[in-house]
DNA sequence: CCAAAGATGCGCT
DNA sequence: GCGCATCTTTGGG
């Protein structure tokens, strides 16, 4: 399990260093996972953050201390954030690939497939499971009633060192609106797992590296 | 109490 | 790329 002091750091240092990072989690007898391969990182500072609207019962994970999960729900489906060194900052897990190792076999694989079918019933494909930030949490079974303001419980829900990116893709967040700081360049995407993440912008037509993203490490 | 607003997701073009 | 279904939360916009 990551240690807790890992994230007591900026929401725009801890959103890439995120990346990679395994959230495991326990359905019964099964132990699910995704690795992270994306994020967005949100500060009170801003307009597009929650936190900026202003201390409500439901955002006050957001000023809680870092570390602490802040679930929200969104158009029908839930969101996972993590509250950052910054009163009110936060960064959110946009999207994840199924992790199967020794510790989650092919039964928890098909356990989160159970958990987050398409609409007609039928299996996505493995690389779009948890290719959304409601997918993910639907994925992992992880609802805002029960989760948000916790913080991470190594019997039920934690997050672990996982395969850190070579590179790292840095572009604008997603679904910001107009005049809402849409300009920022607070969204990481893991390098080698871009075909996970909602957006890939390596597949962006007509976006091109050092203007629209940048690529480091 | 209820209309409106979302840090969405999906299907169709 | 775009429109619409979806559905919980919010606060009176």
């Amino acid at each position: 399990m990551l240690r807790p002091d890992f994230f007591d750091q900026d929401a725009r240092e801890l959103a890439p260093a995120l990346l990679g990072v395994v959230l495991r989690r326990r359905v019964g007898a099964l132990w699910l996972a995704a690795a992270i391969v994306e994020t967005e990182a949100y500060l009170r500072s801003e307009r597009a953050s929650h936190s900026s609207l202003g201390r409500t019962p439901s955002r006050e994970p957001m000023f809680m201390p870092a570390g602490t999960l802040y679930l929200y729900h969104s158009r029908g489906g839930p969101s996972l954030n993590l509250s950052a060194r910054g009163e009110g900052d936060a960064v959110l897990i946009k999207a994840g690939l199924p992790w199967v190792d020794e510790r989650s076999g092919p039964r928890s694989l098909e356990a989160m497939h159970r958990l987050n079918p398409k609409r007609d019933g039928s299996a996505r494909p493995e690389r779009r499971l948890c290719s959304g930030q409601s997918l993910l949490c639907r994925a992992l079974d992880l609802r805002v009633a029960e989760w948000s303001g916790r913080t991470f419980d190594p019997e039920a829900f934690y997050a672990e060192a996982g395969p850190r990116p070579q590179s790292i893709l840095q572009t604008r967040r997603l679904g910001i609106p107009a005049g809402r700081d849409e300009h920022l360049p607070y969204r990481f995407v893991h390098g080698e797992h871009a075909d996970a993440a909602t957006e890939n912008p390596l597949r962006k037509r007509g976006w091109v590296e050092g203007v629209e993203y940048r690529v480091s490490g």
